[in-house]
DNA sequence: TCATTAAATTGTT
DNA sequence: AACAATTTAATGA
């Protein structure tokens, strides 16, 4: 699968319609003044299926929301074995880490399918950042959050039993704190869960079905939805 | 609003 | 990887 590619996002930047603003989780925690702001500077782009938000090396220009759709964090395709680090439900907000440090972006972001994509102007995170306590408690708790997801990735990468494996992501994918857009219902394909997992679409399939025989998910028509996170979390193949 | 058709997604081999 | 079955989305009366 090569990205394709395409103009950077600034390019396409268009501006937030209420009904995305009114999804953005932080905005309503803010004091008036500094909502005035984040809204007046929020950048929306709508990105087709292969495309990147960002690649490693860029300068880091935003803090990106996503609003709709579905993306997938990895390191370089090219070099090395492709890792995918991380899937990116609706309701995220990422790339803080980076633009803390000033840093360029340390790995790409790629759209599985058609999705809607907020950036906030780098400026205005550190001004928000330097005078919002919301806003700080807002970040910080993200990355305490995502901390710990990342401690779980590790455990989850040595797995080898597919099934256990299809479980974690899923737990991952529905993190209720960093994830507050996906709900209990997930709209995923098993074909873009396959590419998020690392296994082919017949055998997300057959754990999707284990999974759901186990009573911790049901199967729907493109997508999802989670009964038992908790037992998501915990799942061993039972022999 | 309903019926028809195309496209997307899932289930099976 | 290919195929059939099923579900959704799009179209036009």
């Amino acid at each position: 699968m090569s990205p394709i590619p395409s103009r950077p996002l600034r390019e396409r930047a268009r501006t937030p319609g209420a009904a995305e603003l009114a999804g953005i989780p932080w905005l309503a925690w803010l004091e008036p003044d500094d909502q005035a702001m984040a809204r007046n500077s929020i950048v929306m782009a709508s990105t087709g299926p292969g495309e990147q938000i960002c690649r490693i090396g860029r300068p880091a220009t935003y803090w990106f929301g996503l609003v709709d759709g579905l993306l997938k964090m990895s390191n370089e395709p090219g070099a090395g074995a492709p890792i995918t680090f991380t899937g990116v439900p609706p309701g995220a907000w990422f790339g803080e880490g980076t633009l803390l440090k000033r840093e360029p972006y340390r790995y790409n972001i790629e759209t599985l399918r058609k999705s809607t994509v907020a950036g906030l102007p780098v400026d205005t995170f550190h001004d928000l950042l330097a005078r919002s306590i919301p806003f700080n408690r807002f970040v910080l708790n993200q990355l305490n959050e995502r901390l710990g997801q990342f401690i779980a990735a590790r455990e989850t990468d040595r797995l080898n039993d597919p099934d256990t494996r299809v479980a974690r992501n899923l737990a991952a994918l529905f993190h209720p704190v960093l994830y507050p857009g996906v709900g209990s219902l997930l709209r995923i394909t098993q074909q873009e869960l396959g590419y998020l997992v690392g296994l082919s679409r017949q055998r997300v399939n057959e754990a999707l079905r284990s999974l759901q025989v186990a009573g911790l998910i049901a199967i729907e028509y493109g997508g999802l939805r989670v009964l038992d996170l908790e037992g998501l979390r915990r799942y061993e193949r039972p022999d």
